[in-house]
DNA sequence: TACTATTGTGAGCAATAGCTCAGCTCTCTG
DNA sequence: CAGAGAGCTGAGCTATTGCTCACAATAGTA
């Protein structure tokens, strides 16, 4: 079995601009049709038709189609879209308000394209390196969110570590479905209710 | 275009036991080799295979791939599986105990094949017929879970609607999370956190 | 301008998918 | 037991996919 690098890791790498812009217009034109047609549907063809650029030119770039998803997440965490819960204010306040930019912070993150993050997520078969690479982001942010909770005198929960993971993943998907479907509630409705459950939860009996 | 009806309709229909055997023989192998390779590469070659049924079969009952998963989702529901909330119990009580049948219902659920309804959701690329279907129930079970709020004298929420998706959804995708993935975290735990977390959030300030 | 390295092209190959069909076997009925 | 229809088979057709490769065009350098 060849092995993660080789797969994942372009064939060449650009020297001039234009190559450049090439390889960047391959990654947007695949951002748009994977978001459209999803993976398996979103051909190779379609992305080269979609980017002006011959299926040649494709896998110069991209080893194979696997590798062009690849980039696409890598591209997404570089840009901090997963780990802005790095600048989380953990200063102490409100709990309510230290929640609510828990929630600000999952809207911000579901900006960019919402789809396409659902098809990265969920449709790819991914390597198990970049697996491991998502999957270590997650923790990172639900270690994150526990530390918050462990600091705010506020917090009266039977488990933190529980607890961290219930309201990030819950706040997630959340917002992720709100993003998804055709805004049938405002998003600051959400935005309240989401905070109001969870402040509650978190605050504990009495 | 061909009618959504003549797209998933099967070609012919079991006369003798052996035939509804057979059926029954393939849907069930798809249900495995779905849940096992995915929509996309559970090919129907593999199908069949796993039936230990010739291809040619498998094409008799059913006029083309989309059709297994359409008649393997149509069971589910047929079975009850996304209906049950019809016997939730509505009659007063605690609130706490209300929300915990609604957990409890939502865990009993997803008791059959996580892995293959994970797959029917969100990978399959279904009919308009089949969605319409599928949002059907989901809003009756919203509805559902309306009535009882409406019901309950306990309840304080700014708006029921909101709070009927909100809960619904929550309790869904935590315990869909819960039973797909390695049992990190135990049942019961998720089960008194959701409960305790939901609960507080309905009950409303103070 | 001439030479080289980089970049771009697209017809088409190999693999594989969904699916068909001509002909077989089995079951039922009289 | 014979005939008919229901059920079953699987080689292989057709379409499509991911991907290659021989070549053409462009950019950089002298």
């Amino acid at each position: 079995m060849p092995s993660a690098d080789r797969r994942l890791q372009p064939r060449r790498t650009p020297r001039q601009v234009r190559a450049e812009l090439t390889r960047e217009r391959i990654l947007a034109a695949a951002a748009h049709v994977f978001a459209e047609h999803g993976y398996a549907a979103g051909t190779t063809n379609r992305i080269a038709e979609r980017a002006r650029v011959s299926i040649g030119s494709l896998y110069q770039y991209f080893p194979n189609k696997d590798a062009i998803l690849a980039a696409l997440l890598i591209r997404h965490i570089d840009r901090g879209v997963w780990t802005r819960a790095d600048e989380l204010d953990l200063s102490p306040g409100t709990l309510e308000a230290a929640v609510r930019a828990l929630v600000r912070d999952a809207i911000d993150n579901h900006g960019d394209d919402p789809q396409l993050l659902r098809i990265m997520i969920e449709e790819a078969s991914f390597s198990q390196e970049l697996l491991d690479t998502i999957d270590q982001h997650g923790k990172l942010r639900v270690g994150q969110v526990r530390d918050l909770l462990a600091r705010h005198p506020d917090v009266h929960v039977r488990d933190l570590g529980t607890a961290a993971e219930l309201i990030t993943f819950t706040v997630e998907t959340n917002i992720h479905k709100l993003m998804a479907a055709p805004r049938a509630i405002p998003v600051e409705t959400v935005e309240n209710e989401l905070v109001d459950m969870i402040t509650r939860y978190l605050r504990g009996p009495r």
